[in-house]
DNA sequence: TCTTAAATACGAAATCATTCGTAAATAAAT
DNA sequence: ATTTATTTACGAATGATTTCGTATTTAAGA
């Protein structure tokens, strides 16, 4: 059985592995600039020291991990970005979706203009989940 | 347009608004008596005046309201639950999956070990999407 | 009626995440 | 070599949520 890490990560540690899992392994300077470039507008300005604080502790929890063999140290994401939305995605069906993840599923669908391309995509996935079913 | 609702209720708000929409309007007795019964062993019981205090912030942020006729108030959820799951999937969306809501159903669905029941639901679901779209 | 039990109200403590200020260390620039 | 800028470390302030203690009120039971 596939062990899973219980941390769970804030929403502030989400953002920040975001930005590594997207940019690989990055001084924590890169990191704020993300930030900042992607925060919308009105939103305010995520100070230096406070990122960089962040991913110290996210250190402690194990999240990422770090080379100091440079003056500027170099983290990276310590955790998988699958590991992490499969944990996410269970907590959050728990607690707004009762544990019905086909209810989230369908809800997600509804609120989302999706594309007829994504709709073939998912008909193609769902016949895949069948047949590997069969094949069992 | 529908108006949405900007309230994002907290997780302990959600976890009561639960119980409201499950069991219709309920004495904040019952509404704690419901918390300990569904936590998980290891998990510290919730006190009475704790859920009490919760019930009354979220009196005041209008996500419930009350019938005060007798001494013992009965509460009611003031919001609905499509409304609200609405508002945390797409939070959720943004923050977890970068916005890709198609990301999260092909997630949900993959870790989901779901019935062929819920498959067929889910393509009729799309197929009714599809029709929809074309007599449009 | 008098006592006991249950409920409400509310301020304050505890907890957790985030933000900030500043000192110390290190490298780069002049 | 000396100054300037950048980075790290870390403690403390802030802010939000949850928890708790206790006074007060109200109903029910002896």
């Amino acid at each position: 059985m596939s062990k899973i890490n219980p941390i769970q990560p804030t929403e502030s540690e989400l953002a920040i592995l975001q930005i590594l899992w997207a940019l690989g392994p990055c001084p924590v300077r890169e990191v704020n600039d993300q930030l900042n470039a992607r925060r919308k507008p009105g939103q305010k300005e995520v100070g230096y020291t406070t990122t960089l604080k962040i991913m110290q502790l996210m250190l402690n929890k194990g999240l990422v991990d770090r080379n100091t063999d440079t003056r500027t140290h170099i983290y990276r994401a310590a955790v998988a970005e699958q590991a992490i939305r499969k944990n996410l995605l269970n907590r959050f069906v728990k607690t707004a979706f009762r544990g019905s993840a086909m209810d989230l599923v369908m809800q997600a669908l509804g609120n989302e203009d999706a594309s007829q391309e994504e709709l073939n995509e998912l008909k193609a996935f769902i016949k895949r989940i069948e047949e590997d079913r069969k094949n069992k």
